[in-house]
DNA sequence: GTGAAAGCGCTAACAT
DNA sequence: ATGTTAGCGCTTTCAC
């Protein structure tokens, strides 16, 4: 792993470092022959480029910022995470670009993560998933005005680079179509409540419930927490009621997972007993027992939009709609199947 | 976002640049009183160290790089991978590296990406996973003498940092389990043929078989492409011939999960026609319907321990044993209930 | 203990 | 069309 710079190519093809450097850049006044003369030495030697010396002088990185969300979201963001990043990273390669991760376990962590990042000059722009009300780190960025694009959307900056679905459309339409299968008491489980993406579905959801006439009960609205076990206590509460709720909206497909495997412990049955709907649609909803019925966001493509956005930005374009909707459909499955 | 560089903090602070350089590195010979100055300088100003500028001078750059295996393989690794990754990052952050992805649709793109990261002298070493039998680019690593690990481990080196688990071990294991619950007739559905891991776990399920004095029926072992209904043929063929298996071996829980379905779908009941074991212990794996019997590989220690394994060696500590293996542990569940 | 100076590998005026 | 020069922001001898 020989350490050959832009001096060694030079000597090599009998020409100054500049030129190879214009070589190396496309310059357009450049004749064809030292270019030929250039790119033959340059594979003669195996030269590339030294990254760190380029962005040191050009002033930008090729390297986009990722801070993956902290471990309380862990299990709402799982398998939807892979997902979005290969979209990210289809994108992010044609253009030549790396992703750059950074973890946290808690929010502290996570603004010096974006700090270290930004000011420490690594990236050229920085993505962030998962957005929630008043997000310290968006104000943070806003105030460097370093460039970023939010997976989701700001509550208070509606001017802030975005790509999100139009949630609360999705959760309206779903909701409406187990409204359509003739259910009157509909509850909800909810994800981590400061996130936007978990406040749009819920006002969705109450929207649906609020045109159709019926009741938004609170008691039926539950933490995402049940996967855990620990909204155990409360969902059996809820279904062992009178009047028990005869579907859910879930926001996320594993956690809809884990509320049919609570829902078949306490001896209630997915369709038969409770319709479930939820978002996201993730590989594995399709290949649940039964089937889930889910919004299709269209999870790779969010990833992909996001980076494209971004770039775009990064490139001096001008973005005529800062804020991205990518369509959701709603994909039927046998877990909402007719009431009889 | 000011461009606050060291010379600005000397100038404060009233002394040299070096003498701020050496209060960054905390040098030992610095007086208290001009540790303070500058301590405060550096505050005042909000100054953070420009990482090109170090990683250009000090030739390391505090991060690892990671190459997502390309789409071929992304049912395989899909919900494992975020997980992974969640460990290797949480070490990471513990010894402030980051880590920089980058994506490729083939093997060419691959060994770009690879090229580009290492020759670009962006990463200090890289993260290797799903290694393949003679993978091109453990050869070219080596040949770079670049820092790696593999997550996983070579057919034909070794020496060289991996970390693992003992998958002929697991497979016989796990093999083992469906014997003992009477299981005569057991298939087994594989991953992508050239992974390591693949090869491994089809070794163990042998190894298994033939001990007991079963036997190992070419047929019965078919490709994972099963999730995606193009083995479905195959897979109806086998279950209809005269005496099918009463059991199956699944390299990966998400294929398990389409297995389940498929069989379904043909009108086999899990576990009731047939049992169903697998791999990875994904979160969905417990939630599923049937829950599947899966061994437990330890993913997040995995990715935790690659990363730990490859910082160390970075740091010039000595390597007692290149080979890391993780230690498995079987999860019975109803998948595999015992025939009556 | 601290400063001056050189240089990491590259690009970008400014010359010619 | 190409070479010369001066930095980018930092670390690191080498002086003192």
């Amino acid at each position: 792993m020989s350490s050959v710079t832009i001096k060694d190519v030079a000597r090599l093809a009998g020409v100054s470092p500049s030129t190879v450097s214009r070589v190396i850049s496309n310059h357009p006044k450049i004749s064809p022959a030292t270019k030929k003369k250039v790119r033959e030495a340059m594979e003669a030697l195996g030269y590339h480029p030294n990254i760190m010396a380029q962005s040191l002088v050009s002033k930008n990185t090729q390297t986009l910022g990722l801070v993956l969300p902290h471990s309380a979201e862990k299990i709402f963001v799982n398998p939807f995470f892979s997902e979005v990043l290969r979209g990210m990273l289809a994108y992010a390669n044609i253009k030549q670009y790396d992703i750059l991760m950074s973890s946290a376990n808690n929010p502290k962590e996570e603004i010096e993560a974006v700090t270290r990042m930004v000011l420490g000059r690594r990236i050229d722009g920085i993505i962030l998933m998962a957005p929630r009300q008043k997000d310290p780190i968006v104000e943070k960025l806003l105030e460097y005005q370093f460039p970023f694009v939010l997976l989701g959307r700001s509550m208070e900056h509606d001017h802030v680079l975005s790509v999100n679905n139009d949630n609360i459309k999705a959760a309206y339409d779903i909701t409406n179509h187990l409204i359509k299968q003739g259910h009157k008491r509909i509850g909800f489980v909810s994800g981590p409540p400061d996130l936007v993406v978990s406040i749009d579905r819920l006002e969705g959801y109450k929207k649906a419930l609020l045109e159709a006439g019926l009741p938004v009960h609170p008691d039926w609205i539950i933490g995402e927490d049940v996967l855990q076990g620990n909204a155990f206590h409360a969902l059996t509460m809820i279904m062992n009621s009178p009047e028990p709720p005869t579907a859910f909206v879930v926001t996320d497909d594993v956690v809809a997972f884990g509320l049919i495997r609570e829902l078949y412990a306490a001896g209630f049955h997915v369709p038969q007993d409770v319709s479930i709907v939820s978002f996201n649609n993730i590989v594995l909803s399709e290949l649940s027992n039964p089937p889930i019925t889910t919004v299709d966001i269209g999870i790779y493509h969010l990833g992909y939009l996001t980076v494209q956005h971004l770039i775009r930005k990064l490139s001096g374009e001008e973005i005529e709609k800062p804020q991205m909707i990518v369509p959701h459909r709603l994909i039927i499955r046998e877990s909402s199947m007719k009431l009889q």
